[in-house]
DNA sequence: CAGGTATTGTAATTCCCATTACAAAATTTG
DNA sequence: CAAATTTTGTAATGGGAATTACAATACCTG
């Protein structure tokens, strides 16, 4: 059973109409009547936003009376206004979030053309996308937490997410001491826990097909009084719940998989800004370190 | 009781406040309780969808109770859900109306003091000369290399790079057989030396301050027959004079460390386009695997 | 132009859903 | 660790918005 959470997607409760209410209208125009056609034209003329306001609203911009709005809906197949808005807004929420995603159609003609500047592009809107819906003051409070040298850091990932959490240690252990990989195999995290404090820090990686495991693991760290930090993706990780900071970010580009890009640049902005305020101390760390090495390998 | 009666005309009723909503909700995200935060984020992370639905929807995908989310939109200064979704509802359509100009406008508080915008820009600047600079001949000739299943594949990286390496061999495995990791201490690499011939390839990932070892272990396999592609930054691997392909990609931002978000980028376009063109065979494969797991866990 | 039909708005009704009161739970504090 | 305070969910309530019934109006059609 790998689909045990429902929260994923709870998409379009009635989805077995697949054409966009713009069509629809479009095709059977001539069934309506004067004023029903006025509101068909008066909704398509700023297309859906009209559609989202209440009845009474949509009605006096169309210089009709409510039950004209009600009719027409009922025309193009709903059983009422509310049926009717919500698939507007998953057409919006659709159209929006994501033009391009996972593996449907029109994957064709990819050869032909320059595949890997569109998934430059993509990138490039998911990464413009994370930092304006990051809020500034998430960001910064993750920042203080890494730099509190009194404070442990953990980083655990998923299958794929590892790779970052991975990435994030090999940088941050230059930066700081304090700083732990928790393995990826989930017989080894009682080793962690059982120390996991309220001074304690817990990065957690896990974007979609969420990993019940590290849900667990993050709600018993909480529980131990560690924070939890949380890099996911837009739609959330369960862990959120008991994350006491959360850094979401974009992931959708024209692959089976997800992109991990936005991810990784968040997690180097962070060690940037990390190393740029504290340098005298990274760079006493890093010269200390490569005495070191020097000394290892002579 | 009291006459909210001033909305009547249909007129932006609020249009006073000048803030976007999630503006306004980053400005007091500490003012917010914890399940509050928990609402505030659902929403920011995809803004503002779910603001639309009705009440109990929200509350649903915030998983915390209705009232909950009434309260968060109280403190946020509206005096009801209407009000606030009719603001969301103006905000939206407002965006819509100027698609042009939307891109950059609000960059009030941009150069000085907001870094990781700062960042993603020379991110950014990096894919797309990345992706400019990339011959396309060498990117198809890579993806044909290892379309191929008749040769195996082998993973490199250095001391960061490494985890670029461990980033495309957990893809790589899930589309096809014969691939291998390189361990990263060079003792094991005898072991993969000795089996290789012109039949198998070597993927390395090797950046600046590149380490000789890497150097030692590509020459080793070019004399070997195995053709060597290397995945460097612009200034070039000293593994380039033995590579058979060489991807060059751009790695600077304003950090002590250098990014490889451009090389994950490369990387993941190369996955994606994969999958894409073998769709059948990966699906195939991808599908075995999850009853493999089912198997496992049962 | 009269009678019939289709269309539309007014006004009453119903029902959903935002709202609120209150109790339970969690958190903080002494 | 108990009391106080804050936070949160449950369940009841009220208001407002969708819906419906019906009358008025427009529109045919002979």
């Amino acid at each position: 059973m790998t689909s045990a959470k429902a929260k994923g997607k709870k998409k379009h409760a009635s989805s077995r109409r697949r054409l966009s209410i713009a069509e629809e209208i479009n095709r059977n125009l001539d069934n309506l009547t004067r004023t029903e056609r006025q509101c068909a034209r008066v909704l398509l003329s700023n297309y859906p936003f009209i559609g989202l306001e209440k009845v009474a609203s949509f009605a006096e911009r169309a210089e009709v009376s409510a039950p004209t709005i009600l009719r027409l809906v009922g025309k193009l197949g709903y059983s009422g206004y509310s049926e009717f808005q919500q698939h507007l807004r998953d057409e919006l929420e659709e159209r929006f979030q994501t033009p391009l995603t996972k593996h449907e159609e029109p994957l064709g003609n990819t050869q032909s053309d320059d595949f890997l500047a569109e998934y430059c592009r993509c990138v490039e809107r998911n990464l413009s996308r994370t930092v304006k819906a990051l809020p500034r003051a998430e960001f910064e409070a993750v920042l203080l937490l890494l730099a509190d040298p009194k404070r442990t850091l953990h980083l655990a990932g998923g299958k794929l997410t590892s790779t970052l959490a991975d990435y994030f240690y090999r940088h941050l252990i230059m930066l700081r001491a304090n700083v732990r990989r928790i393995d990826n195999d989930s017989y080894a995290w009682s080793e962690h826990l059982v120390d996991l404090d309220r001074r304690d820090v817990v990065l957690i990686f896990d974007v979609r097909r969420y990993q019940p495991e590290l849900m667990d693991f993050a709600r018993l760290s909480s529980e131990r009084g560690a924070s939890v930090v949380l890099f996911t993706d837009q739609w959330l990780s369960p862990v959120s719940s008991v994350a006491s900071h959360v850094i979401p970010v974009r992931i959708d580009v024209p692959s089976s998989w997800d992109s991990a890009v936005s991810t990784m640049m968040i997690v180097e902005a962070m060690i940037a800004a990390l190393s740029n305020r504290n340098w005298a101390m990274v760079e006493r760390r890093v010269k200390a370190r490569e005495k070191l090495t020097d000394s290892l390998h002579s």
